[in-house]
RNA sequence: UCCUCGAUAGCUCAGCGGUAGAGCAUCCGGCUGUUAACCGGAGGGUCGUAGGUUCGAAUCCUACUCGGGGAGCCA
């Protein structure tokens, strides 16, 4: 007999079916057996009558422990005594390979224990839930930028220098050169938005950064968008457009990974409403309303971000950052040129920034400038002078963090449990 | 790099100067509707490593190793 998903069962009541999977739980009542069975699409209970089976299949289903593989056969039943409303009356059963000592049992594990066991802990209906939901998150964002007339274009990894110049990267040898892992493939998406005029890069990015919180991940997934011919204000739409639509398909196709997680809905539903925007200016009063100190011309540190994110009950925008604190390629506001055509997006909850994007400079003398300033070598950024140089136009773009995004919409503690094998500060392994 | 917390049974933890404990997991027995099942029994430990203080150290002190949370940096 063909097996079938478990996802497939709510199609075949009344019919004996074999399903493949793994015993995720199994407990015995003396003369009656319940097996959870999973096989990644879903869960669903085997029953086993004692006076309804052969000796040799109970004492077979007897001796199951938690993974251990099978095939099993038998009638699929409408039941509400069982967790998924469905079970399946055993009639036989055949061990695939007997797991003996699953290392994960169905109690409490540490943080450190269960990240040495990733590769077994991926199992769990909790992490199942997630990497679900990344999966559907991804498929979301393409979806919609594919729709919004954007052409998918991958950036290098392998780079020759830092892009925006300031965070640490991991270095490593291109034959006789030296090579950094990308940290952005902006500068390179700028060029391809001036090839295909809406572009697209979606792919992994390293920071070599000794962070250790809660939001950070050495080697994380970004999505990042650069538009030709788009101004600071066309892009906040986009950004908005690109979350809801997210948000908007994580509720109608994501229910029981939510359920799963525990995830309070009502906060997701807020975010299909406008965004909230304030300024860098009215950042900084919020700020010193609530008793933090800090001055204009200060960037905000990870408590003021916070503060912020909390005052509002959906993202927020904030834009129009000092030009002084800001990456060297942004545009300054033409009516007040101290500030750039910027914007962070935090997400609510304490989840931290998830968005940063800006209305690139296509001044070709302003940017030589911010080179000087910026003690940039005019040589190793002549192909992205070039760009200023042959038919320049007003264009924008913005860095999606695809791990925080995650963290967010499914309510999770820490970024770690969004990627199947988070790279993290001295975590390598698995 | 800095601040802070931690390391005791396979796992999660209690014990905080006087002979090493519990729950779960494992094994054995019982139970016809379990939902992290329940009930009874058994096995299981150089208390992270190295020094020091003390009659006596899991417990106090020092250093180191490994890890958690946070700062800075950023998505």
């Amino acid at each position: 007999m063909q097996p079938l998903w478990i996802r497939e069962l709510h199609e075949h009541h009344d019919e004996i079916v074999t399903l493949h999977g793994w015993v995720h739980q199994h407990r015995s009542s003396g003369k009656i057996q319940f097996v959870q069975l999973r096989d990644g699409t879903g869960f669903v209970q085997g029953v086993v009558v004692k006076e309804e089976v052969t000796e040799e299949l109970y004492a077979k289903v007897s001796s199951l422990t938690q993974e251990t593989s099978v095939l099993v056969t038998g009638l699929v039943r409408a039941d509400d005594r069982a967790p998924s409303g469905v079970e399946l009356l055993v009639k036989d059963l055949e061990i695939v390979h007997k797991t003996v000592d699953y290392p994960i049992t169905p109690k409490e594990h540490g943080v450190d224990f269960l990240m040495d066991h990733r590769h077994l802990w991926i199992r769990a209906p909790r992490q199942r839930a997630v990497l679900k939901i990344r999966a559907e998150i991804s498929k979301a964002i393409r979806a919609y930028l594919d729709g919004e007339g954007f052409t998918q274009v991958d950036p290098p990894i392998l780079t020759p220098s830092s892009c925006e110049g300031t965070t640490n990267l991991f270095h490593t040898k291109y034959f006789e050169e030296d090579a950094y892992l990308t940290q952005s493939g902006q500068l390179y998406m700028e060029a391809a938005a001036m090839a295909l005029g809406r572009v697209y890069s979606f792919g992994p990015t390293f920071r070599a950064e000794k962070s250790k919180t809660r939001r950070h991940l050495i080697e994380f997934w970004m999505i990042e968008p650069e538009m030709a011919y788009c101004t600071h204000e066309d892009s906040l739409k986009i950004q908005e457009g690109l979350l809801q639509a997210v948000v908007r398909h994580v509720l109608t196709n994501c229910s029981l990974e939510l359920k799963v997680l525990g995830r309070d809905v009502t906060k997701l539903e807020r975010v299909l409403e406008p965004f909230a925007r304030i300024t860098y200016d009215e950042a900084i009063a919020l700020l010193r309303q609530k008793g933090h100190t800090i001055t204009w011309g200060e960037d905000f540190g990870s408590p003021d971000e916070t503060a912020i994110a909390e005052h509002f009950d959906r993202p927020v925008f904030v834009e129009r950052y000092p030009a002084s604190i800001k990456a060297f390629y942004m545009k300054p506001d033409p009516a007040r040129p101290e500030v750039v055509l910027c914007a962070d997006l935090l997400a609510p909850e304490g989840y931290g920034e998830i968005i940063g994007g800006s209305q690139r400079i296509d001044d070709a003398d302003l940017l030589l400038e911010r080179f000087k300033e910026h003690e940039l070598s005019e040589t190793d950024y002549a192909w992205y002078m070039d760009l200023r140089r042959y038919g320049s136009v007003p264009h924008a773009g913005f860095g999606l963090g695809l791990e925080r995004t995650i963290a967010w919409i499914c309510g999770l503690e820490h970024v770690r449990e969004t990627i199947t094998f988070p790279r993290l500060l001295y975590r390598m392994y698995p």
